[in-house]
RNA sequence: CGCGGGGUGGAGCAGUCGGUAGCUCGUCGGGCUCAUAACCCGAAGGUCAUAGGUUCAAGUCCUAUCCCCGCAA
């Protein structure tokens, strides 16, 4: 492979995989990545996770609040790049910054685009009940994750796959389909494909999308807890207080109690909620200010004085 | 110093007004049973996060530190 100047742009720990293939085989000029933020209890200014690596590997690294200035685009333009990287950055780029790199700007998206453009399509798919998703590569264009495609390779996601495992399986893959794009691009040899066919979007999570709702099916809710599993995670209220609900298994028995009725809180049988219709049971959960732990471990301290309800 | 909850046998918890620790599960041994994740009997296992302090006496009060968790980001 042709070793491009390159400046690569990302922030969470998805894109590290990513940097690191660029740092072998490439001249990573720059690293850009938001800047350090308050983060956990006693907001603690933390870097992010791109940073710690360029950091401890010696890369130059830049965090500008706005990428979009002026100014930032002319230091990028005096950089000259060969190419530059997108992976998971967190803001949008201008045309003008889009035009800067001969070689063009490569993105890295975990979804089979045009499927799931936007922020959290990992999220997204697992909540959907979507049975695939994958890695796509792409040149960048002004819109957002709509640039003409270059290489896709997909992951099967199960029954009960969480978010954290189609997470980690498409930061290992997506090091490698760039690393085979900048190969084919090395080569001459890479094919770019407009994006036709049914787009949609994953939109940033918010607060609220973790809130269980017991109306809707077991099957939308279970996908629900593995789609936020393990940030932030599905949530409900027993008296007041805030449960988070990890691991669900769907039974199949039909029931007629209210949704969100605990129908069972025992030891041997577990604890079995009414949701939609259907008997659910939830395996493991989190109770406030506690640790996230296997129902039954829970029921074994606390139990669960029936008639009870988990309130939407 | 952003707000709040918590650290007690392998796990989850209790411990009131300070008086050398208890429950459920698990583990191990034995019994019952055609059999069992069921039941019965018994046993092992804890410097009560750490360091100081108050006290005749501290898991229980005071101070500091470490760690975990929720909110918030």
């Amino acid at each position: 492979m042709k070793r491009f100047r390159v400046i690569f742009m990302g922030t969470p720990e998805f894109s590290v995989p990513c940097l690191a293939m660029l740092d072998k085989h490439c001249d990573v000029i720059a690293v850009i990545t938001q800047p350090d933020k308050p983060r956990g209890r006693g907001q603690k200014l933390t870097p992010s996770p791109v940073k710690e690596y360029a950091v401890a590997h010696d890369l130059p690294v830049y965090q500008p609040a706005k990428i979009k200035t002026d100014e930032f685009t002319t230091q990028l333009e005096a950089m000259k790049p060969d190419l530059m990287v997108v992976v998971a950055f967190g803001q949008i780029l201008s045309q003008r910054i889009l035009d800067i790199p001969p070689y063009g700007c490569i993105n890295v998206h975990a979804s089979l685009l045009p499927r799931y453009r936007g922020a959290a399509p990992m999220q997204w798919c697992v909540i959907n009940g979507e049975k695939e998703t994958g890695v796509t590569t792409m040149f960048m264009d002004a819109g957002l994750d709509t640039g003409d495609m270059l290489l896709k390779e997909t992951f099967p996601i199960g029954e009960d796959t969480t978010l954290e495992e189609v997470h980690d399986g498409l930061m290992a893959m997506g090091a490698g389909v760039l690393e085979k794009t900048l190969e084919e691009l090395s080569d001459g040899t890479l094919q770019r494909t407009p994006q036709t066919g049914e787009s949609n979007y994953a939109p940033m999570l918010d607060k609220e999308t973790g809130h269980i709702d017991w109306q809707k099916s077991a099957e939308s809710i279970h996908n629900l807890v593995r789609g936020l599993d393990s940030w932030p995670g599905a949530y409900t209220f027993l008296d007041g207080k805030k449960y988070k609900v990890w691991k669900t298994r769907r039974t199949g028995e039909k029931t007629d109690a209210e949704a969100g009725t605990i129908l069972v809180a025992d030891k041997k049988q577990g604890l079995r909620v009414a949701a939609g219709g259907e008997v659910l049971e939830i395996t493991e959960l989190q109770a406030p200010g506690k640790k996230r732990m296997k129902a039954a471990d829970y029921l074994n301290g606390h139990g669960i004085t029936l008639p009870a309800r988990f309130e939407g």
